[in-house]
Parts: C-alpha cells; structure tokens; sequence
DNA sequence: CGGCCGATGTCAGTTGCTGCCGTCACCCTA
DNA sequence: TAGGGTGACGGCAGCAACTGACATCGGCCG
C-alpha cells in the first residue's frame, strides 16, 4: 500500500475546476481546493505554477497537434490552408470533450484573470504557429500574420460554438469563420 | 498652499515607469513605487486597480480613438477600410510618441504578466471595435473576424516597429502588414 | 463661520506564492 | 537483506499584493 492516493495532480484539476465553477474563481482560495483534493496548499503550487494554471494544463497538447499538424501538411499547400488544416483537427479535439470544454469555458468567461491567462495562451499557440511556418520557408511577417489570422477565427468559432444552441460542430464553424474572414479581408 | 503635491497619479505613472525600466517589474514592490512618489501604498491602489494597471491608464482614450475614427468613416466605406483607417489613426498617435511608447514597449516585452495585460487590453480594443460595427449595419460574425483582424494587424505592425531599426513609420507598417494580410488569407 | 467633501494616511487582515527543511514509502545496489 | 538514495508530500515562516475601516485635515459652499 503506497503512503499516498494516487494521482494528485488530477484530483487537484477536479477539485479546482468544481469549486471555481460552485463559488466562483476569485471566492475559492488555494486552501480549500487542497483540502477537497486531499492535500495541502503546498502541493498545489508544486503541481501548478499558480491558482489560474490548473484550468490550462491542457494547453500544452493542443499546441502539439496543431504544430504537428502544420509541419506535416503537403509542402505545396498554401500557409493559410495548413493553418486551417491544423484548426480544424483541434476543433474535432474540443468537440469530443464538448461537455467539459463547455463547462470550463463558462469558468472562464466569468473571471477576467482567467481570460488574461487564455488569451495568452493562444498568443502563445500563434507564436508556435508562426515558428512552424517559418521553418517551412514562410517568410515574416506573412508567418506571423497568418498565424494570428488563424489563431483569431479559432476563438470566434469556439465562441460561436459555446454560446450557440444549434448543432453544428466546432470544425464546421470554424471553416465558416475562415470563409467569412476571407471575405471581410478582401474588402467584403 | 494646498496640503499635498498636485498630480498624485501622474507622478505614480512617472515612477512605476522608471522603476519597472531599472529593475523589472517584479523586483519593484508598490511601496516603492509609492516612496518615490512620495505617497503611500494605500494611495497607489486608489489610483490604479493593480500594480499592472499603471502603464495601461492610456487604453482608454486609444479606445476612443478607435471607436470615433470608425464611426465616423463614409457609410459606404468596407468595414475593413473603416478599420484601418482607425489602426492608421491610432498609428500616428503612437508615432508621435516614439520614445515613451518603446520605452513601455521594452518594459511590457520583458514580463509576462504585463503581456497578459496588454493581450486584455487589446482584446477589449477589437471588442469595442466590433460593437461600433456592427453599429454601422455589420452582422457577425463579421464584425468581430474583421475587428480580430484588425487588431492583430496592429500588433504585428507594432512589434515591427518596436523591433526594426529602419525609419519606416508605424502607419506606413499598418498599411504593409495589412496588404500582407490580405494576400495570405487570399491563399497566397 | 460652520459643516460637508474629497484626497490621503494609518493599520490590520486575507490570500497568493516561495524557500527551507523534515518525513517516509519505494527503489536500487551491493 | 541491509543500507543509502530519491521523489512526493507536509509543515512552517515570511514576503508582497490587495482590501476594508476609520482618522485626518485643507478647501469649498452655504
């Protein structure tokens, strides 16, 4: 029998993404999600960077897919397209858990601490991007502007997608939202 | 005589600015900041929200800006002209202050917590650019891909700016980042 | 002249976060 | 099989960001 039960990490995301979505982020303190998890204040820090982290752990994966996902696109596809290609495979991953990435974005959108950390995370997703087309011969800023282009029309489809009653998946809308942008660029 | 100085907040603006420039922004403490100033910390939070808060008093009325420079474009104007013509607007005024403006530029770079800030702040800016239009008749989720794109155009031109040594203008590197644009959304 | 107001000071308290050290089951090795 | 190392956690002290409550006092208005 080992000294501890396993997986603290785990039961620490449970334990934080209940409490925040009960009381609230700002009205949960660190204490308490250790207590609900079985540990201390102490242990959080050392699994998590900060009370926000625990909500973004993911965060890391996705920025996998999608830059494996633009690296192994056709070296005759248009940047743009690679881009959307990526897009769209982390939409089908967000539409597999679509109960829970629901819920955790209602966190989210409630907390504006939250939405800083969000959006930097998907600076950091465009940043990746970017560096991705670089290394396929995309000159700047093209690789930057694109990149962001692309990071832009994922988070209005995964508004869009959160927000909306209808049954459209998040893939779908976000080769609309593509669609759309195109339009709109080119002077509607 | 009056019992204080004048300008309480400005000279915490002044000296937050230096400090942060000397020593970073997290191994400046708000006391400090409030020494110099010659106040107390208590006074500090009156005046700004958070110890971030102080380099960004200025989104207001860049907001402003923004929001009037696109309301007030021909109604017959394409929403993306309308919007760059406000990220053109708003590009002079930053050129006009170039010094300061890389002054706080290099400071921001330099902390992650003040590029969150900064992310929060644009966000807000391609918000509010969103509602003026779909003010002017915009449906969306045009109104919001075209406001996206137009802030992320200014980011980059802006980066650009900050970073290169060469003597072209901010609004020069708006018009140039946003021709790119339109030919890498365009498929290249 | 008197009372209200607004900007600041003072102080105590909560919470996020960190450094340091102790504990103990597990594992590796001789 | 005994001994030492290691990794995951607990406990504690402390700093700094932020907040609420109350005091202070010059200026302004009636």
């Amino acid at each position: 029998m080992s000294r501890w039960e396993p997986n603290a990490r785990g039961r620490l995301e449970q334990a934080a993404l209940e409490l925040y979505g009960e009381r609230g982020f700002e009205q949960t303190t660190v204490a308490e999600i250790a207590q609900r998890a079985g540990l201390t204040e102490r242990t959080f820090f050392r699994h998590f960077a900060d009370k926000r982290e625990v909500l973004f752990s993911g965060a890391g994966s996705l920025q996998e897919l999608l830059v494996n996902t633009v690296a192994s696109a056709p070296g005759s596809a248009a940047p743009i397209d690679a881009v959307a290609a990526a897009l769209e495979a982390a939409g089908a991953l967000f539409q597999e858990r679509r109960d829970s990435a629901r819920q955790r974005q209602s966190v989210i959108v409630a907390n504006a601490e939250l939405q800083e950390r969000e959006l930097i995370k998907l600076a950091s997703l465009a940043s990746a991007l970017a560096d991705t087309l670089r290394r396929r011969g995309v000159k700047d800023p093209a690789a930057s502007l694109t990149a962001e282009a692309g990071i832009a029309v994922f988070k209005i489809a995964v508004e869009r997608w959160v927000d909306e009653t209808n049954q459209r998946d998040l893939p779908q809308l976000i080769r609309e939202s593509l669609d759309e942008l195109k339009a709109v660029i080119a002077g509607k």
